[in-house]
RNA sequence: UGGCGAGUAGUUCAACUGGCAGAACGCCUGGCUUUGGACCAGGAGGUUGCAGGUUCGAGCCCUGCCUCGCCAGCCA
């Protein structure tokens, strides 16, 4: 797997963000006697989007640019959501991006029994205590930013009936919110993390792993950095949000016998693309409400709903890599994420012809009867991908948009009296229409130029326009599928608004009638095709004939009309 | 209200210990073209959040302010 971005942005070891050159200066102290390894730690209870991508990028990228190692390890503290399905989902997903777990999939779960040695450990130093108090009561009493919180009447409980009491807890003899386990830091403490934070709360559900072997499930503070440590991390990469944590996470790792060093932990921004939402709840909401038909619905930004879209991994790896890593929060705008996928695609994917909204044309001077075969190259960046055989006759397809009556300016496609290319074609020109009783244009007539088959004029002539064309005769029926943003504002929530009243509900238009040429049947399920002059197009995994739209080409006939309002 | 973090083109990021503020995407022009694609060339776009200070020289150092984000789950 290389890292070279052939944008000549940033080769591996030029690369340079503030966790790079953290690392490299670690390196150079011999901070972790040279040692690099990273972890990438989702919690198990939901599906992976392009801001987790982000994250994968980072560690496992990180740890390979450095000679080092980065696991998979899920975070399954809390059996209330976690699912063995999004497990195997999220495994599913990183090797899709192309990464491997270096040891396999690790689990926070089987640190359980370590975990639960250091929780009586720090009980026996003094240093924790079971409160009998309930969630409500704890919140409360943990003060505000400008107050400091109350102690808990059962903060100076005994080390033997502390001990005693965990016991209980953790031997089932309560029911859920009864009791808790909490660190004994600091109840004034300025940094509310600090003010006696919950290290275990009592629930009792069979967990995906560990079935019902405990009853006490470790918050997330308590088992994170010290799941790092076990593992033998040495940088501990999250999110921004957890900034506040850090002075914890190094509270429990410098009150622990630990087996190693302390692992470092790092923050950076999270990802944000405009014109969407990655928020699990959110996404969650999408889901639920049915504004999308599910987790792998194609708008959605989760690594399911992109593959299924058509986006290959690697232009999302380069994208994410692209981006960078810092700390200051922000949103990408999705179009630099979209041409990433163009720039993929354009190199890779083979050319066909598809006509999504057919208005037939009837070329009056082809001889009746006669079918020719053309030949045409099925990718003009790639010369090793050959050409293929297009059949041509007198009735074809073309776009409804790429014929006008009466043609406003700039409008260089097919109009009456004008002529253009038909792609690996003749030259049209049009000579009449015939029309609907309903007032529609019903079919376009023209006629060809023989000469023209090489795909010039002998005499110079150069339509201003090429159009792409299908065979009637020959035309396979097929359904297209266009996607557009899922929220109309690039903000979705923006200025406390709420993000649903954005939802654009022409996020997905399905077209029923389109018309493929006879080569469409040599693409596979899931491939991407570019449909020439219209985009790129994945075929759908399971019903044939049946394509998504992954992106658009760049249109500037689009972009005129656009500007024209 | 306290603490922490962050402010550099429209957007995301660069700018080694202080030395003419750059790139990508987007936008605009032109070229080329059997995709209005791709490609090539060029252009517009900045009071580096604001105000002072130190310095021959400040995006970078100092002081004060402003704005935004995060933190009061037995979520992660």
């Amino acid at each position: 797997m290389g890292f070279a971005d052939s944008r000549g942005l940033s080769r591996p070891s030029e690369r340079s963000d503030f966790i790079r050159s953290l690392v490299r200066q670690e390196i150079a102290d011999g901070t972790f006697a040279k040692r690099v390894q990273t972890r990438f730690p989702p919690e198990p209870n939901g599906y992976l989007h392009i801001g987790h991508a982000k994250s994968i990028c980072l560690n496992f990228d990180l740890a390979a640019e450095f000679g080092g190692i980065c696991n998979l390890r899920l975070d399954d503290t809390n059996p209330e959501t976690e699912r063995a399905h999004f497990a195997a989902a999220i495994e599913e997903d990183i090797a899709w991006l192309g990464y491997e777990s270096h040891s396999g999939t690790l689990y926070a779960s089987d640190y359980f029994g370590q975990l639960y040695e250091w929780a009586e450990q720090l009980i026996n130093a003094g240093l924790a205590y079971v409160d009998d108090q309930d969630a409500a009561t704890i919140s409360k009493n943990r003060g505000s930013f400008s107050e400091p919180g109350i102690s808990s009447p059962f903060r100076d409980r005994s080390v033997a009936e502390n001990l005693t009491l965990f016991r209980q807890m953790a031997a089932g003899d309560f029911a859920a919110g009864e009791r808790v386990l909490r660190a004994r830091i600091d109840m004034a403490h300025e940094n509310m993390l600090m003010r006696d934070p919950v290290l275990y709360r009592i629930r009792h559900y069979d967990h995906h792993r560990t079935g019902t072997k405990w009853c006490v499930y470790p918050t997330y503070d308590w088992a994170h950095g010290q799941s790092d440590a076990i593992e033998g991390v040495t940088n501990s990469i999250c999110t921004l949000e957890f900034d506040a944590h850090r002075p914890l996470y190094d509270w429990f790792l410098d009150h622990l016998d630990l087996p190693g060093d302390r692992p470092r932990q790092t923050e950076f921004a999270r990802l944000n693309i405009t014109h969407t939402v990655l928020s699990k709840r959110l996404l969650m909401q999408l889901v639920d409400e049915g504004h999308v038909e599910g987790w792998d619905d194609p708008r959605m930004p989760t690594l399911r709903g992109l593959r299924r879209r058509g986006f290959p991994p690697s232009a999302i790896k380069d994208f994410c890599r692209h981006v960078g890593v810092a700390r200051v929060d922000g949103t990408v705008e999705v179009e630099l994420l979209e041409s990433f996928v163009r720039r993929e695609l354009n190199r890779t994917s083979l050319r066909r012809m598809a006509v999504l909204n057919p208005l037939p044309l009837l070329i009056e001077n082809y001889p009746s009867g006669q079918v020719e075969m053309r030949e045409a190259v099925n990718n003009p960046e790639d010369p090793f991908a050959g050409t293929r055989q297009v059949p041509f006759d007198g009735e074809l397809f073309i776009e409804r948009d790429d014929f006008m009556l009466e043609p406003p300016s700039k409008f260089y496609r097919l109009a009456p009296g004008r002529e253009v290319r038909l792609r690996s074609g003749y030259f049209v020109t049009c000579t009449g229409v015939d029309t609907a009783a309903d007032g529609t244009i019903a079919r376009v007539r023209c006629s060809y130029d023989p000469d023209t088959g090489s795909g010039q004029a002998p005499d110079g002539r150069r339509p201003k326009a090429t159009l792409h064309w299908v065979s009637a005769k020959h035309a396979i029926d097929g359904q297209v599928v266009l996607y557009e943003r899922l929220f109309a504002d690039s903000h979705p929530g923006a200025d406390g608004a709420d993000p649903m009243d954005s939802f654009n509900p022409a996020s997905v238009q399905h077209l029923e009638n389109a018309k493929f040429e006879a080569a469409m049947a040599d693409i596979a399920p899931g491939q991407v095709v570019q449909f020439e002059r219209l985009g790129y197009f994945a075929h759908d995994p399971i019903t044939t004939n049946f394509f998504h739209r992954t992106v658009g080409l760049r249109d500037e006939w689009a972009r005129i009309q656009k500007r024209r309002g």
